[in-house]
DNA sequence: CACTTGTATCGACGCGCGTCGACAGATTCG
DNA sequence: CGAATCTGTCGACGCGCGTCGATACAAGTG
């Protein structure tokens, strides 16, 4: 309550104490032992000046910020929702372990940005999302010596820690249910090939994983590969329903074209579920929720797959666990009622 | 690339130019005359070293983080998709500014931690979201003297900055559009009075804006006020379609509640707009065009408010603008193609 | 009892940078 | 032409903390 002008230093608190400034760190590190009633002085003496150790000095002294970035580029396919899943998750986990989150949302080329922010030392380590298959990120941070984790897998998945989600279940997860309602002919609307080769690899195997599934499971696939705007869906769903093996259902890998085909079957006087049914992949769940109606969903944990993330960084950080590490979240299917017999 | 050891300091570049350490630091900054082939010789030293400032070691001598917190409680409501809109313009500003942002997702209540986090001096200003009325961040924040700014109003306005959306036109200007369509029985679907208290002020004047907008262009206004769940819109909707005045258009300013009313016109056998037209209040544009079918919409150029309040807060610890500064961001109407002529 | 081990504490130093006072030389002014 | 001012540079110090070696003393060991 007093009006101090200054904030109270190690030293003020150790004059109050009667003891050396290094008796305080001590007593507040346990680093060294110290008397019960030492400490005791001490803790009164922080209290009574509500001291509070200075983070960029201790960042200086120990060489540890306590901050931890988080690459989220923005990219060209915009925010989802779930992408904040992903930040609160990180940072519950974090913030635990005593860090803090650091936003660093700017694009994956931006690599000047990233080498100028880890060389200077503000940044005890990163988490990557958005992971390319070649990440222009990855040699930054590793000639830096910045651990890090990713969020998604590069073509080379040995060397560091990640986290994903188990694609090669999506597939037969989302085909086994519909199949299991009767479903024959099943539409597939997912990314342009480039979007693919460009992003990461494992995604790929989702696709080919589907024809695999389908094959066993003796059902028809009309796979398109749209543009990720609400136009391209229309379209593509358009010409599905004209087509002479008109599917029933829909698998949807690709939010904006699944909103344009939603549109497309209503348009038709189609009603969901009861005329066609709709499954999508990897949808959050608010995102699923506050469709109409609410998609049915196959996908992953994003929290699980973020926390993990994030428990894997920070064990690497206190040197609990330096090998790479690797984690892949199981699918989990989500019924929310968009899926029906078919007819 | 000569694989050095240790990361270059101030000291280092210094030798290699063949100046004295403070030099090197005016040469970079700029606050002491230098001449230009000294400086050059500085600079040339420091591309050859790679040389990075430590911003602890900055931070620790200037008193100064370059950190900014964004104060961003998740509360019960939970993210709107338009929260990362606002993450993303303020961090487009703040780091031209030269600074980064920090996340803070952390509630309302956690003052605790607030006070920790700003007492270790490792922030330099915090911008606040989900402002209320009384907020308990504010009197922490103000004991610390750490520099902030609002996106929100409390009760007392004019002692902070602020941006925020100006309420006042929400209402008129989406009673306009939809009476210019012909509706002269029109629902409101808002929230429950418990959560405009508990919230703040501002918007509680949206509701009545709206009732004498109406009163004036003399339209009859259902208004509900709900809980923001789907149920709720469900039940409150389908009360509306059973009342003797049965209105045929809604104003939703309460986004789970509108998708279950939406589910229950699409029940009723109802087209929308044909039958019925929809407008929404201060829906995220992404959420406004992900939804079915998109919501033509009233509210505010979130970013803009963001980029604003960054700039406030950005003059203000730059020493530009030490006095209180305040926004309202104008309504903004556009049209998604949810609303019609009434029948 | 001499010696090792352990406990509790102190003091000095370094982390890398910003800033202030001092100073030599060049320039301007009356 | 001497004094005042300006330009460019140096060296020392402080920011607040972590850490290491030294020290004084108590407790355990043979």
């Amino acid at each position: 309550m007093t009006p101090n002008k200054r904030k109270a230093t190690r030293a003020d608190v150790a004059r109050a104490a009667g003891v050396s400034t290094s008796t305080v760190t001590y007593a507040l590190t346990g680093e060294r032992s110290i008397s019960a009633e030492t400490r005791q002085r001490i803790m009164d003496a922080i209290a009574e000046l509500n001291y509070m150790p200075n983070a960029m000095a201790q960042g200086l002294a120990s060489r540890r910020s306590g901050l931890i970035a988080l690459s989220f580029p923005v990219g060209e396919r915009g925010f989802e929702s779930s992408d904040f899943e992903y930040v609160q998750a990180a940072t519950d986990v974090l913030s635990r372990a005593g860090y803090q989150l650091l936003m660093w949302p700017n694009p994956i080329e931006d690599v000047e940005s990233l080498q100028r922010i880890v060389s200077q030392g503000l940044i005890d380590g990163v988490i990557l999302m958005e992971v390319r298959r070649q990440d222009p990120r990855i040699p930054i941070l590793q000639a830096t010596r910045t651990p890090f984790t990713l969020i998604g897998r590069t073509d080379i998945e040995d060397e560091f820690s990640w986290v994903d989600a188990d694609f090669s279940q999506w597939g037969p997860m989302a085909l086994e249910h519909l199949v299991g309602l009767g479903h024959t002919s099943i539409a597939v609307i997912g990314l342009t090939e480039d979007m693919f080769t460009a992003g990461y690899g494992p995604v790929v195997r989702t696709e080919r994983d589907l024809v695999t599934a389908a094959e066993r499971l003796g059902v028809h696939l009309d796979i398109e590969r749209v543009m990720p705007t609400i136009r391209a869906g229309r379209e593509s769903m358009e010409a599905m329903l004209d087509s002479p093996n008109r599917p029933t259902a829909l698998i949807g890998f690709n939010q904006p074209a699944v909103i344009g085909a939603i549109e497309t079957i209503f348009a038709h006087g189609l009603r969901i579920p009861e005329d066609f049914s709709i499954l999508q992949l990897g949808i959050s769940a608010e995102a699923a929720e506050s469709a109409f109606p609410p998609q049915t969903s196959v996908g992953v944990d994003s929290a699980l797959l973020a926390s993990t993330a994030a428990n894997f960084l920070a064990d690497q950080l206190s040197g609990a666990n330096t090998q790479p590490r690797h984690f892949l979240g199981d699918a989990v299917f989500t019924n929310r009622g968009s899926t029906a017999v078919a007819r």
